[in-house]
RNA sequence: GGCCCCAUCGUCUAGCCUGGUCUAGGACGCUAGAUUCUCAUUCUAGAAACACGGGUUCGAAUCCCGUUGGGGCUACCA
């Protein structure tokens, strides 16, 4: 590979939030072009106005930054192959229509869509491919003008030559495809703006792409675009047609296998190194058993050879394990900077956190980040520390209603009134009295506690809790659970 | 329907190109045990796969053919 002169670009069209597949696409590609020194190009294909929309450009723009893919070249920042909006390219598209047209290699077809589909639907019915039919390639002067009268709104086809194409992909070999079975496509539409197949051969040419990774659900387009590029003239890049991203059920990932976008998994406080990470490892592997990969790692480990050929099932157990790990080894400084909105989404500090508060958050995120798979499940955990008051469940009343308990909730209550404050230390001290005193051990000893102070049976070590907790809380607690009756 | 791609534990995958070292390795999940006041974490152990049928070969997960299954494309959507 001759470094630097690596071209590759992410091309999404703005029709909806990033989808979690074209997320791994874009990432494919970056780290292709941060390994190889070249360049990663952001370019929005913008050329169906009807669906297109300024609003997805920018999530688009978001969910790539919040993922760490930052582009060398794009709509927003520029670069020496711009403009990087398909829409702003217009011109470029007459100019190349004109060297089609200058060739005789291009044609007005006023064929309407109800036409085609009448066609399209004896050809399958009748066995054949469902191409279309080159019919208007040779109209007549007379046709064209009854046409025009008609009012007809015409499309521009490509002369797709007459042999077969040959794709050498880098993943998936050669595979020839038959140039009967493929009819002269339409390149600029009735809507005067250039079809998704010459607009894409276009900018790859213009852009100078040098590797075009993509999805292989455009495997079977290449042949398309490899006779554009013939026409042109132009050196062909290299193909790398990638495994695509099924849901859980082998079909094609979509909103009933739950999130698929982007956004969705960010808003659910998935860490982007994690996502990333667990992307990278959807269809491509290290080679060997690593899992865990540093964003440094992935670029240096990453290659084409790497890809696997079939696709991949975007398993949520395995993400969640993997944001877990992140989560784990997070900074905790950071983390807790991550956690505050989530808190916030649950009730606590509508008003922001102080610098006394983030220490004290940090050290309850900290307590309780062995039991998240994501940062939105962090109020239910901290409510513990957050809350007033706790719920007791009605499961576990019998531990403090016992005289056993009663009695330890007692003895701890007048321990704990006499001391300043609570740390892990003075409760460890204060257990092991109680425990001579009443000799009580054990569940018989922690679970009127536990029940008193958290209001369910199991959760964190109790003295990590309790460190956690105001003395204020911890009497009222044990007071409230004294007092609790039994239904 | 036609064309194209794909096929290793439930899932992500290593191995396949360059057949023997594969009684097929790792990870998630699952099960059990250890630790612990409990749950989670952590650690240990376990169950779990070469889709099927032919062929080539002394020998096939690995090469070839077929079948089946899955996916994709077949748009004036990208």
């Amino acid at each position: 590979m001759s470094p630097s002169k690596v071209r590759v670009r992410f091309a999404p069209s703005p029709t909806g939030m990033l989808h979690v597949g074209n997320a791994r696409s874009a990432l494919f590609n970056y780290l292709f072009a941060r390994k190889y020194k070249g360049k990663f190009i952001l370019r929005i294909e913008d050329t169906d106005i009807e669906r297109s929309e300024v609003l997805y450009i920018d999530e688009i723009y978001h969910d790539l930054k919040w993922l760490g893919l930052d582009w060398d070249e794009g709509p927003d920042i520029g670069g020496e192959n711009g403009p990087y909006r398909q829409s702003e390219r217009r011109d470029i598209y007459k100019t190349y229509l004109k060297k089609l047209q200058t060739n005789d290699l291009a044609y007005t077809c006023y064929c309407s869509a109800e036409e085609l589909e009448i066609r399209r639907k004896d050809a399958i019915q009748n066995g054949q491919a469902p191409r279309y039919d080159n019919r208007c390639r040779h109209l007549t002067d007379e046709q064209i003008k009854k046409f025009e009268q008609e009012g007809r709104k015409p499309v521009i086809r490509f002369k797709m030559p007459e042999e077969n194409i040959v794709v050498k992909d880098l993943i998936r070999g050669d595979v020839e495809f038959d140039h009967q079975l493929i009819g002269d496509f339409v390149i600029f539409k009735s809507d005067g703006g250039p079809s998704f197949h010459f607009a894409v051969v276009v900018d790859d040419i213009e852009m100078k792409i040098s590797h075009v990774i993509r999805g292989e659900d455009h495997l079977p387009n290449t042949p398309r675009h490899i006779a554009l590029f013939h026409a042109f003239g132009c050196e062909l890049p290299l193909f790398a047609h990638m495994s695509m991203t099924m849901g859980p059920d082998g079909t094609r990932l979509s909103k009933r296998h739950g999130a698929t976008s982007v956004n969705q998994y960010r808003e659910l406080g998935y860490l982007p190194d994690a996502f990333s990470n667990f992307l990278a490892l959807l269809g491509w592997s290290p080679g060997d058993d690593r899992e865990i990969l540093t964003r440094d790692e992935l670029i240096d480990l990453f290659s084409i050879e790497g890809m696997t050929k079939s696709s991949a099932i975007f398993g949520i157990d395995k993400l969640n394990w993997m944001n877990g790990m992140y989560i784990r080894q997070a900074p905790i400084d950071k983390l807790t900077r991550l956690a505050i909105p989530y808190l916030q989404k649950g009730g606590y500090y509508p008003n922001g956190v102080n610098e006394s508060e983030f220490v004290w958050i940090s050290k309850v995120v900290d307590a309780v980040r062995g039991y998240l798979n994501c940062l939105s499940e962090i109020p239910q955990h901290a409510a513990l520390f957050m809350n007033e008051e706790v719920e007791i469940e009605e499961a576990s009343v019998e531990f403090i209603r016992s005289d056993e308990g009663q009695k330890v909730l007692q003895l701890f209550q007048s321990k704990i009134e006499s001391m300043d404050t609570v740390d892990i230390d003075a409760f460890k001290s204060v257990l092991k009295d109680i425990q001579g005193e009443l000799d009580v051990k054990g569940k018989q000893l922690y679970m009127p506690l536990r029940i008193a102070l958290t209001g369910k049976k199991e959760g964190l070590e109790l003295h990590v809790a309790v460190a956690l907790l105001e003395k204020k809380k911890i009497l009222q607690r044990i007071q409230t659970a004294q007092a609790r009756p039994l239904i």
